[in-house]
DNA sequence: GTAATAGTGTCTATCAGACAGTATTGG
DNA sequence: CCAATACTGTCTGATAGACACTATTAC
């Protein structure tokens, strides 16, 4: 490739072409914000579900500028690549793991917001395990790697750049689709129980509140689609008491999407 | 602003850093899918609804790459302005107008799709009016600029870039937020009969069939909301029997946004 | 009157939502 | 037996969906 970047063509056109008449800009980073629900026993004298909470995780700054504070991870985007390949690269760079869900949030470009120069930020949104992230936190110094809750995130840490709007983005982001898609699988074990997959919701939407969520769950026709029973070789039904006294069905996504409409 | 795009940080390691290290992209256009539903009256003996059709507006390029092909407008972004800004302004060059819905897409940064060099391009999508085009179209010499049936662009029409996979996607994304949303609003006046809203939603979303649309937009608690009968000033309803003879009563959309979940 | 579009009546099966009641287990 | 969680029964009013029927107007 030469140093325009113009792979080859060699036609005359091709050639007279310079890029390079106007400012361009300075680098093209992708940033991801990086979610992950912790699960927390509860000491109590029953069995009952953990204490789930959503957190983000940032690193510290090393360098100029803002060195010292906290941040999105995330790194600059070469020529040989997408920026979706620059984030699935920051992602396993991250967490040592391919995988998870990664979704793209947005661009990120006023000007001004990086003081280094022209720099046009993309932002993803990153769904893990919270395994994943130990062996990172492992491997840097302590205090370099952090989970924060995400409304200490966005009330009260000092971030830099402009990244505390792009979480806020990615946490209406996040919840819009964990009510449109079935994005809740990510963070649940292949077979979890009703009571769980409640608790996830409302985790990350906390206005979600649905009594009778069982009955409807299990009992609307147009939603039925979404989650089976889980049964075991003999066609029995398959449960799990890990959580509560009594044992619960145990369901499974299926591939189903049901489309949503305002007017239907 | 310096060379470096600095914007007067004079601190030592604002003035150590250099952002010229790595290659940075050639250029950071902003293109944009302008959709708008043409509406043709058909000769018939009684009233009857025009035949709307969703079209896309495509310009002739001019110049190398892909010269004398069709293409989706756009324009590189500045470095005073947002990506966004860029959008904007680009729809008021191509259209002579302020507002219409103008809504980010996505990035596309495959590399070579741009034999120019390293040119990261966003795309839009914007709603306009019929008659917002015509301006644009007299400007300009006759063939320039072009009204395609989103059929053919997609099936047919030789595309410049990978122009043709961000119509798509468009196209999907306005499909989505069609029934998501109340963006139909932009497609119909302030005031409106509902088959003409049951027209435009099937025109934009073939798939979309609704016997007994008028009984649940009608009926429904949860989407009484996003409508309201218009009135005049004693509190009669108002009708309209320009497309029927019978007058059908008007509505209008309201502000309310319905929220959709999978699960309720 | 006829044709064309805009609604309404009516019926049945299903669903929403509330709340009381029963089931299963560990301690 | 008790406590805790997981359901199920039951009731009322609302909704979905189909289809026949009536209403209003231009010609």
């Amino acid at each position: 490739m030469n140093e325009h970047g113009k792979q080859g063509d060699t036609s005359p056109e091709a050639l007279a072409y310079s890029a390079k008449k106007y400012r361009t800009p300075d680098g093209v980073p992708a940033d991801i914000v990086m979610f992950t629900l912790t699960k927390k026993e509860r000491k109590t004298v029953t069995k009952t579900l953990p204490i789930r909470e959503l957190k983000v995780m940032l690193i510290r700054r090393k360098s100029w500028p803002f060195a010292g504070m906290w941040a999105l991870p995330g790194g600059f985007c070469r020529e040989s690549e997408s920026i979706y390949d620059a984030a699935t690269r920051e992602l396993k760079e991250e967490t040592g793991v391919d995988g998870g869900h990664l979704e793209y949030l947005g661009v990120y470009s006023t000007p001004g917001r990086d003081p280094r120069g022209w720099i046009i930020s993309h932002a993803f949104f990153a769904l893990v395990e919270e395994w994943m992230l130990e062996s990172r936190q492992a491997a840097d110094d302590a205090g370099e790697v952090g989970l924060f809750g995400i409304e200490e995130v966005l009330n009260g840490l000092e971030l830099a750049f402009d990244h505390r709007e792009i979480i806020r983005d990615a946490y209406l982001r996040i919840q819009q689709q964990m009510l449109h898609s079935t994005i809740a699988r990510q963070f649940l074990p292949e077979q979890f129980t009703l009571s769980e997959l409640y608790q996830v919701i409302q985790t990350v939407v906390p206005e979600f509140s649905e009594p009778n969520f069982i009955r409807k769950i299990t009992s609307t026709r147009s939603r039925q689609g979404i989650l089976e029973e889980v049964r075991d070789e003999d066609g029995k039904p398959m449960s799990s008491n890990q959580y509560s006294q009594r044992p619960a069905q145990l369901y499974r996504f299926t591939d189903y999407a049901p489309l949503l409409s305002i007017y239907t």
